[in-house]
Order: structure tokens, then C-alpha cells, then sequence
DNA sequence: CGTGCCGGGTT
DNA sequence: AACCCGGCACG
């Protein structure tokens, strides 16, 4: 044995001084030699030197992103070092290889992509509307650089933020139309929104706007038209007395509701036919105008299951663009969004199983206050377009909520566990939700989100939100909480929750991607996403065995000198890292 | 059985 | 630290 060694360290240290020697050795040594000098040309002395050399610095410079290379793409790695080795002179081809490998490879690179894009889009919004905005923004530091290259997304935003209350209103109309529609629409609301702006009469503007579209089409028409003729026709103002405001909104939210009339109850019927539809239109809808995914807030904190899901960053930006555009009626309606989310539904839900909430009945709107007041205000100000006219009521909006109940625990829970999150790691996750949301938009995550909507959506609305709030809870364990949980606190100061379920399901589809498998790129990545966020806690305590070929398989035994080193001394080969 | 690697030993 | 090997686990 020890004469073996000797011959194999002898034969190394010839071949490194460049070369080839020691034609006397043992029967396994002589094999090699007597390759060696029959192999002038395949593997000359210099060369295994210079081999080695290309190759170590690479892995020394860092294994965490050689390995990932060498996953994404062991094909590529096992080539260049083959044509190498056949070749022997071409060292430069494993330098290169290589470097081009790592850049492919790594997951962390593609996180990074994926990083940069949502980053992209999030930027577009924080950038475009939110400079005004507070400490919500705090994310918006993470994504600034990367942001840079989108220019016109701002503009949109921007056109968007100032309207808010137009772009609520065309949402919820848009639900009901068809996607198409939507496309057309929204163009023609951006610009119509733009003109508005400069014209200063943005709420009338939209208004007549979304009137005329009403009157166009048919279905859903007559129940908004209701709502308009409502809307146009004076409700008493005497309510406002706040008692009596209260009794009287109960009273006619009760009503409301037992007709059925109301928008709520129809939602869930009318979703499942365009639930698609709507969750298309949505994804659609969140690229033109972000103030859109910005109401979402509620269902936002759902999406926080979805790790990365684009939502919840969305929700954020577009809730700050919301704020400053409308002064007087944001700042209460924050205010209130606040208190609902933060201050009362968690402590209080935790408290009490059951608590009684608000909840808007506009189409599509599903949002919920825990304060009549604050029900009120939201229906003015997103709803009705009164922006300026905050302050007064003419009690139409009473029509526009009922009570809900909701058994606080599960949704307390699911919400708890994503606000305590979302604080901490806000910065962490963005550029993980740039991800989602890049994905979000695309179809795929849109079929996903109609099959858990659907169902939910059937469901009765309290329902629905302990279903948010579980797949949310669910989604946030695994993926990745620190996303989930930024969005959640903006989502909830907002707390409206339109059906856009849809939203909340595109978080979800993410974690849930899992169970459905369904096979979009987009999701793929994903997947990736979230798995490899969860890192494999703790592996067995033994290396898995690298898959790969190794020094030996690749060099054989007769060339053991160019094995790595690590090779050489038994130990995890360190060039064909699995 | 071949292989990859760990743990440990020797230099 | 470099080098090496016994021995285990895995396929």
C-alpha cells in the first residue's frame, strides 16, 4: 500500500512540476503511467495543472452558487469537463462553462430575477404615487434601484392614485363585464380618468363615464342602475344624527339583504359565472391600474399565503397613492381601515368568538368595517364618488352595507399570525412578491384562484373570509410569511375586501401550487419560490450522495491526479457538485 | 458490488 | 493544513 502511494504522490507531483514521470510502479500505477506517455496529446502533463487550476478558483470563490449551477444545469458542467478532458487543451472551455453556468444557475439567481420584476412592478407603484406616502412605505427602499427601468408604469399609477374613487367604480363594473370589455374599458377609463384630472372634475367625470357604460349593457345593469337612480335620488339627511344613522342603516342594510336585492347576495351567484372573468379581469386590471389591486387589501392578507404574490405588495402602493389623492375622506377611511384590522378585529375577534361587522354590499366590493361609520365612509368615498363631500351624508350609503357576523376566532387567528409577520420581515419579502405578482397577472394564476373562489364565493360571505384567512395562515407557514405579512398590514388598514377574491386566491394559488399541480411556467417558478424559501430544516446528517458524475466516474481511476482534492482524500467531490 | 462520502488518522 | 484511508450508506 504505501508503495502505491508513494508511486500515486510521486506520479502528482511529476505531472504538476509538468512532467510526466516515473515509468517504475506498482501494477496500479503503471497502468497509468503507461497511458500517460501513450497519451501525449489527450492529457499532457500541463494540461491536468492548468485544469485544476481553472477549476478551483471557481469553487473557491464561492460553493453556494456553484452548486446551483451545477443543479440547474449538471448537463452543461459534465460537457465542458468531458471535452476537456478528451480534448485536454481546452481549459478555456471549462473557464468559460463555468462562468456561464453560474450565472444560469443558481436559484438564488432566478430569485433575484424574479426579485428584480416584482421589484420592477412594485417600484412602479411605491415610486409612481407613493412618495407622499408614510411609514407603510418602508418597502418601497428595498425595490427602488431595480425599479428604475419602468417609466410609464408611474404615469399609469399615478393617473390611477389621483382617481381612485374612478377606478373603484370601474371595478366593480368590470367584474360584471366581459374581459374584453374590461380591456377596452380600462383604457378608455385611464385615459378618460387622465382627461379628468387635468379637468379637474375627476369624480363627476367618472361618474357620467360609468353611468354610460352601465346603460349600455344589460345583465347587471338594472341593479346598478338601481344603485345610480338610488344614488341620484336625495336620501334624507336627517340621519345623520349618529343613533338614529346606525338604527336606519341596520335597519335598511336587513332590508336590503332579505330582498336579496342586495349586490352581496347576487355576488356570489353571479361569480361563478364570471368569477373567471373577474379573476382575469383582475389580473388584467392590477398591471393599469394599481389603485385597484390597492383595494384588495383585505383579500390581500389572504394572498399573504401566497408568499410571493403580487397582491399584497400592490395593495400596499396602492393604498398610499389612494391616501394622498383624497385627503379629508383617506385619512379617515385609513384611520378606520386601521383600527378595523389592527386594533379591533384582532384584539377584538381574539376576545369575543363572534363579532358583528360591516360589510359593503356594492358589486364586487366585499370589504368590511367593523364601524358602521367607517362602512359609511368607504361607500362614499370608493362607492358613491363623494370624495370632497366626505363629510356629509345624504344616508344613501346606508343601503349600501349590512351587518355581518363573523366568528373572530378563525379569522383573528388567521389574521394574527399574518400581521405579527408582516411587520418584521416587510423588508425581507419584497422582492419575493414582485414575483407573485408579475405571475399574478398571467392567466394561469387567474384559473387557479376561479377554482378556490368559486367555491368560497358560494359560500356565505363570513365564510368566505374564515377561508381567506385560513388559506392565508396555511400558505404563510410554508412559503414565505415575511411577504404575506407586509402586504397584510396594508390590506388590512384597508380592509376592503371586493371579491376580488380573486386577488387572495392568486396568493394562494401559489402555496396551493403544490396541490394543483398545474403546469405554468409561471407557477413553476413559484413553487420554486416557496420551496426553496423553506430550507430543507435540517438533512440528514449524511450528505444525500452527490447524483452527478464525480472526479472518479468522469477521470477514472487512471487519471486520479486530475481529480479534485477532495476526491483524491474520499471526501465530497467538490468539482461536479450536486 | 461500486460508489460517494464521513469520520478519523497520519504526516 | 494537507493527505489519506477505514468504513458506512446508498443505489
Amino acid at each position: 500500500m504505501q508503495a502505491r502511494r508513494l508511486a500515486k504522490r510521486s506520479s502528482l507531483g511529476s505531472r504538476r512540476g509538468g512532467a510526466a514521470l516515473q515509468p517504475a510502479g506498482p501494477a496500479p500505477a503503471a497502468a497509468k503511467e503507461a497511458t500517460l506517455p501513450g497519451l501525449p496529446p489527450p492529457a499532457p502533463g500541463p494540461a491536468p495543472a492548468l485544469a485544476r487550476e481553472s477549476w478551483r478558483p471557481p469553487r473557491s470563490a464561492g460553493t453556494g452558487p456553484p452548486r446551483a449551477a451545477a443543479a440547474a444545469s449538471p448537463v452543461l458542467l459534465l460537457l465542458g469537463e468531458e471535452d476537456e478532458d478528451e480534448e485536454g487543451g481546452s481549459r478555456r472551455r471549462r473557464g468559460l462553462g463555468r462562468v456561464e453556468e453560474k450565472p444560469r444557475g443558481g436559484a438564488e439567481e432566478e430569485d433575484d430575477d424574479e426579485e428584480d420584476e416584482d421589484e420592477e412592478v412594485v417600484v412602479e407603484v411605491v415610486d409612481g404615487d407613493e412618495d407622499d406616502e408614510d411609514g407603510e412605505e418602508r418597502f418601497v427602499p428595498l425595490g427602488p434601484g431595480r425599479s428604475v427601468p419602468k417609466g410609464p408604469a408611474r404615469g399609469t399609477l399615478k393617473v390611477g392614485s389621483t382617481k381612485r374613487e374612478m377606478t373603484f367604480t370601474f371595478q366593480s363594473e368590470d367584474l360584471k363585464r366581459d374581459c374584453s370589455k374590461k380591456m377596452s374599458h380600462q383604457h378608455v377609463f385611464s385615459l378618460a380618468m387622465e382627461e379628468d384630472v387635468k379637468t379637474a372634475d375627476t369624480k363627476k367625470a367618472s361618474r357620467v363615464l360609468d353611468h354610460e357604460k352601465e346603460n349600455t349593457r344589460s345583465i347587471c345593469l338594472l341593479e346598478q342602475k338601481r344603485k345610480v337612480v338610488s344614488s341620484n335620488i336625495d336620501v334624507p339627511p336627517a340621519r345623520k344624527s349618529s343613533e338614529e344613522l346606525d338604527m336606519d342603516k341596520v335597519t335598511a342594510a336587513m332590508v336590503l339583504t332579505s330582498l336579496s336585492t342586495s349586490p352581496l347576495v347576487r355576488s356570489p351567484p353571479v361569480r361563478p359565472n364570471e368569477s373567471l372573468s373577474g379573476s382575469w379581469k383582475e389580473g388584467g386590471c392590477v398591471p393599469s391600474s394599481t389603485s385597484s389591486s390597492g383595494y384588495w387589501s383585505w383579500s390581500a392578507p389572504s394572498d399573504q399565503s401566497n408568499p410571493s404574490t403580487p397582491s399584497p405588495p400592490l395593495s400596499a402602493d396602492s393604498f398610499k397613492p389612494f391616501r394622498s389623492p383624497a385627503q379629508p375622506d383617506d385619512g379617515i377611511d385609513e384611520a378606520e381601515a386601521s383600527n378595523l384590522l389592527f386594533d379591533e378585529p384582532i384584539p377584538r375577534k381574539r376576545k369575543n368568538s363572534m363579532k358583528v361587522m360591516f360589510k359593503c354590499l356594492w358589486k364586487n366590493c366585499g370589504k368590511v368595517l367593523s364601524t358602521a361609520a367607517g362602512i359609511q365612509k368607504h361607500i362614499r368615498t370608493i362607492h358613491l364618488g363623494r370624495v370632497g363631500d366626505s363629510d356629509y351624508s345624504d344616508g344613501e350609503e346606508d343601503f349600501y352595507y349590512t351587518e355581518i357576523k363573523l366568528n373572530t376566532d378563525s379569522v383573528a387567528d388567521g389574521l394574527s399570525s399574518l400581521a405579527p409577520v408582516s411587520p418584521s420581515q416587510s423588508l425581507a419579502s419584497p422582492p419575493t412578491f414582485p414575483i407573485p405578482d408579475s405571475s399574478r397577472t398571467e392567466t394561469p394564476c387567474a384559473k387557479t384562484e376561479t377554482k378556490l373562489m368559486t367555491p368560497l364565493s358560494r359560500s356565505a360571505p363570513t365564510t368566505l373570509y374564515l377561508v381567506h384567512t385560513d388559506h392565508a395562515y396555511q400558505a404563510t407557514p410554508p412559503v414565505t410569511i415575511p411577504g404575506s405579512a407586509k402586504f397584510t398590514p396594508n390590506g388590512s388598514s384597508f380592509s376592503i375586501s371586493w371579491q376580488s377574491p380573486p386577488v387572495t386566491f392568486t396568493g394562494i394559488p401559489v402555496s396551493p401550487t403544490h396541490h394543483h399541480p398545474v403546469g405554468t411556467g409561471e407557477q413553476r417558478q413559484h413553487a420554486h419560490t416557496v420551496l426553496s424559501s423553506p430550507p430543507r430544516g435540517t438533512v440528514s446528517l449524511r450528505k444525500p450522495r452527490g447524483e452527478g458524475k464525480k472526479c472518479r466516474k468522469v477521470y477514472g481511476m487512471e487519471n486520479r491526479d486530475m481529480w479534485c482534492t477532495a476526491c483524491r482524500w474520499k471526501k465530497a467531490c467538490q468539482r461536479f457538485l450536486d
